[in-house]
DNA sequence: GTCTATAGAGGGATAGAC
DNA sequence: GTCTATCCCTCTATAGAC
């Protein structure tokens, strides 16, 4: 399964044939079938397991962190380190949601199900920050979109060798999420 | 072309034969080859023209807007409306950037020579914004990525039936860039 | 500019032996 | 759990007639 993300990843689900996967572990095609009944069910497994680790994750207790405030940075740093450390995982289970749309539009709303809740819930952050008076912004459904494009982004230019280390780069983006985006006094 | 933009946008490139796309135009599939050498051509040739005429456009004399962040605020503005509306050409010429880099590489590179042309751009007026005190933001560079990241995914979420216009998401986002990422005073 | 016909490779998937 | 063998289909692309 690792093969196949790497694969996937990087050529694209339909450019990467049953045999280039199985020749990448050292097997026959048919062999494969053995442990997925279908291209399609292989697929899913990536994307289901890494949206699923994910989005736990990320929705596991917040509150040692004191603030609103706190909570939001916690989460957008977090995912950009996630994002960055499961860069393949990521590149398949977010580009590749298409083809389940089409061929298994069951598995395909199950892991919507699973982002709809994480956008909810951060949503909810930014809703309750603002009625607290921590933050100051005009639409909070609105900022989520604006925050997630941005953070989702960051694997498509980020590369190891450049100006910033991921962790800067995380830092920064949680300090424009909180103190600009969502307004922090 | 505009066939396979369609086709190519819904399914993605690999997913979609040469047969499919001559059926939609009805003709042949051996007929296309008469209008293009080859499938990666065909996909260049959208790329390409899309990536052209949306940069120039982007690109045009800005100096009828006064002020940094008036010129700012038109970018996004226009940027998000353009997005919009060529929505399928965008799905194609962004998502499909990785086949050319790996079938032809020097049309990927010239791709990105327009993509990289833009960005410029754009850090060059932040970076202006900011010299003469309109901006205050700590790193141009960055601000410009997360505003990108933010803008190109609206056309991963918006829907035209939904609460807001594009018009209105447009202004929103504009708003956003400017008077929050940017520290407009 | 479109057609028919076809080459040559590779696609996903199954049957049944071991 | 992996193998060989194979089915049937689709793929990109070419040749040559009209």
């Amino acid at each position: 399964m690792i093969a196949a993300t790497e694969l996937f990843a990087q050529h694209g689900y339909h450019a990467v044939g049953m045999r280039a996967i199985a020749d990448a572990v050292g097997i026959r095609g048919s062999s494969l079938y053995h442990h997925f009944p279908s291209k399609t069910e292989l697929l899913y497994a990536i994307a289901h397991d890494y949206n699923r680790a994910f989005i736990e994750g990320q929705l596991a207790d917040l509150s040692p962190n004191p603030t609103h405030a706190a909570r939001v940075r916690k989460l957008v740093y977090d995912h950009i380190i996630y994002f960055h450390e499961h860069r393949l995982e990521e590149a398949v289970g977010l580009r590749e949601l298409q083809e389940l749309r089409t061929n298994a539009p069951e598995h395909y709303t199950d892991i919507q199900t699973y982002r709809r809740s994480y956008q909810d819930a951060f949503e909810r952050l930014i809703v309750e920050g603002r009625a607290n008076g921590e933050f100051e912004c005009d639409d909070p459904h609105l900022a989520v979109l604006a925050v997630l494009g941005m953070v989702n982004s960051v694997n498509d230019w980020y590369r190891d060798r450049g100006r910033m280390s991921i962790v800067e780069v995380a830092d920064a983006y949680a300090d424009i999420t909180v103190n600009r985006i969502l307004g922090a006094r």
